[in-house]
DNA sequence: TGAATTCCTACTATTTTAATAAAGATTATT
DNA sequence: AATAATCTTTATTAAAATAGTAGGAATTCA
C-alpha cells in the first residue's frame, strides 16, 4: 500500500516546474540536480507527464519543460494517476463497480464480494482527497521553504 | 499503490471467521478451502491477525480460531493494518508529523518537505475511512451472499 | 496412541520496481 | 554549422518486495 518512486519524484517534478518554469521552460537535467533524481528515471516519468497533458515540452536548445495548464486548474490526482497508473488499492471491478471487468481470480462477479464494499470506500476517499488538493496549494508552501526530497 | 494479498485474503479469512465460528472454531484447512487460498499462506495471515489480537486460537484436534473480539468492535482499519503493517502511502515522517524520524533520503526534515500535505491528506483519508468501517457492516452482506474471492 | 491442528523457522520462486544504457531522430538557439 | 536539448524506443540489469513452499515441533481431542 505505498505510493512507488514514480508518484514521489514525479510529483516533486511537477512542482519543481511550477516553480522554475515562470520565466523560462525547464530541463530534465536541472530538475534532475536539483530533485537528487537520475535524469533518464526522470525522462520516463515527464513523459507520462506529458502524454496526460500536464507538462508540455519545448524542443532543442533553452528547450525543456513548462506546465499545460495553471496550477490552480492541476490537481494532484491527475499528476499521481499519470504516474502512477490508477490509484485504486485493487484491480478489479469490485471498485469501480463497472460489472464484467472482474480479474482472474473468478471472484464470481462483483456483486458476490463482500470486500468490495471496502475497496471502494478506500478508493473513494483516496480519489477525493487528491482530486480536490491543487498544485497552487503545494506551491504556497513551495515558495516559503525551497522543495525537497521525499 | 495496491493493496498485497495479505490484505485481501486476510480480510477474508477474519469474515470467514466470523461467519463460520460461532459454533466452533475454524480450522484453517477449512477457511484456505472455502476460499481457494493456499492453507500455508493463510498461516502466516493469521498470524499476524493473531498477535493483533483480532483473532484467538484452539490448539490441537478440533481447534482453530474464532474472533477475540464482536465484529462491532473489530475495524477493518485494524485488521488491514495487522496484515500490511501502516496503511501510509510512504515511509517517512512527512506523514505521521514526528520529526527526527525521516528516512535515508536525507529529505531535509518534514517541515521543509512541500509533497508531506499530499502524503498527509491520503493518509488521512485511507486511515479515517477504514476505522470508521466496522467487520459488522461487512458481515451483513456476507450473510446473505456467501463470500467470495477477491 | 493417533489424528488433527496450531505454531515456528526457514527457504525459494516470482514479480515489480527502479534504474541504466544505447542509439538515434528531431528541433531550436547561437 | 555546431550545439543543446527534447523525443522515442528498446533492452538490460539490480534490487526489493511479494507470494508461496517445506518441514517439523508442540498441543489437544477422541
Amino acid at each position: 500500500m505505498k505510493l512507488s518512486t514514480k508518484g514521489r519524484y514525479g510529483l516533486r517534478a511537477v512542482i519543481d516546474i511550477a516553480l522554475h518554469g515562470t520565466t523560462e521552460a525547464v530541463a530534465i537535467s536541472a530538475i534532475a540536480e536539483r530533485q537528487n533524481i537520475s535524469a533518464k528515471f526522470l525522462e520516463q516519468l515527464i513523459a507520462k507527464l506529458k502524454r496526460a497533458g500536464i507538462v508540455t515540452s519545448v524542443r532543442g536548445a533553452q528547450g525543456g519543460y513548462r506546465l499545460a495548464k495553471a496550477p490552480e486548474d492541476i490537481s494532484v490526482g491527475e499528476v499521481l494517476r499519470a504516474l502512477e497508473g490508477d490509484l485504486n488499492p485493487v484491480d478489479c471491478a469490485e471498485v469501480t463497480g463497472t460489472p464484467g471487468t472482474c480479474d482472474k481470480n473468478a471472484c464470481g462477479g462483483p456483486d458476490q464480494c463482500v470486500t468490495k464494499i471496502v475497496w471502494k470506500r478506500i478508493s473513494d476517499s483516496i480519489n477525493d482527497a487528491v482530486d480536490h488538493l491543487m498544485l497552487s496549494e503545494l506551491l504556497e508552501d513551495g515558495r516559503s521553504s525551497s522543495i525537497n526530497h521525499s
